[in-house]
DNA sequence: ATTATCTATAGATCTATAGATAATGC
DNA sequence: ATTATCTATAGATCTATAGATAATGC
């Protein structure tokens, strides 16, 4: 039953990273924490010797995708091959696959609206990922002033996001797709 | 205990409204069936005799939800009073009045994400009121064509749910407002 | 000896339904 | 007679915890 520590770490991870999916796939309320473990075969007693709570779990979560979203985003700058790093990422944003892997998605437009509800550790993981997001994007986008370049970052990035939400609400229609081309043709991604 | 029909008419109106408001501010799982019953003084078991499930409800909320802001906007546009009805909307919309009141808020920005865990009833009320609109805004923003207003349409709408939903996640901080200001000056809202 | 994980469960929900009650509406 | 609403509850959750078990780690 007891494993090395090494192990139990890393079922700690298997966890975290677990949840971020399904909590992005299926909502807070929508995943309990037995299906959570189960689904990288632990079962739930061990749950809380590795986690406060299950709002705890989910700060986690926010800090961990956070993280991965920015590392992902970072590496198409350092990369020689992408000439145009925000155009990169917005057309990978913007596209139908994102809009449907729930499960890999943005965790603003699928988690964020419930952080009002939540602990204050998850507020501040949402805060402080808002403002590393934005803090990046304001590198790579065009802007003559460190000023003009912030304004821009806050409000491209905000047409993205009410872009995905909005093509989901859209539901499996043609109004999904043209709102997805309709933010890229303006922002000249594609 | 019977009622009349117009006032058993009211009361079913009259939970839809409350409903409206808690599934806004708490979230479809973050409020019972029995509490929606009690905020209008009555009781869970008269419930299932109004609406076939909570989805259904759920559903009857985000058309109700959708109608009454487009309502809402219309008569901006109506009013002599208002010049400029697009400016009016979008500096509503982008305050800090709509970022916190959620009970009154739009429903893109607080129950949309959860759409896609929904009965097609719900989904459907979410598609159509993303139509809806798309298709009003695209009669009172700047275009040559019918074409750009569209586009124009769903590029604004889309900057204004993120910046709300970005505004909301960064917390009680700087950034929030910074947020919502930018998306205003770009606009030129303000 | 310590501890990571397990099984089992207490206690608190919540949706949906059954049947009673008391008023309306013919 | 009909029915809008009520009280009560079945059945199915879910979070969090208690105590057992079987490995690790000194």
């Amino acid at each position: 039953m007891k494993v090395t520590r090494d192990k139990a770490e890393l079922n700690r991870e298997l966890v975290i990273e677990a949840a971020s999916e399904l909590f992005r796939e299926r909502g807070f309320d929508g995943i309990s924490i037995a299906e959570i473990m189960n689904s990288v075969g632990l079962t739930v007693g061990g749950f809380y010797k590795s986690f406060e709570s299950k709002d705890d779990l989910l700060a986690h979560c926010c800090r961990k995708i956070s993280e991965q979203s920015l590392t992902k985003w970072g590496s198409y700058v350092t990369n020689p091959k992408i000439t145009d790093p925000l155009k990169k990422i917005g057309s990978s944003y913007l596209s139908s696959k994102n809009r449907d892997d729930l499960k890999h998605t943005c965790i603003f437009t699928t988690l964020a609206p419930e952080a009002p509800r939540h602990s204050n550790e998850v507020k501040d993981a949402f805060s402080n990922s808002v403002d590393l997001t934005i803090e990046f994007l304001s590198t790579i986008v065009a802007g003559d002033t460190e000023h003009s370049k912030r304004m821009n970052a806050i409000s491209t990035f905000s047409q993205w996001v009410g872009a995905l939400i909005l093509s989901r609400a859209a539901g499996d229609s043609e109004l999904s797709i043209e709102i997805l081309e309709a933010v890229k043709a303006e922002s000249s991604i594609d």
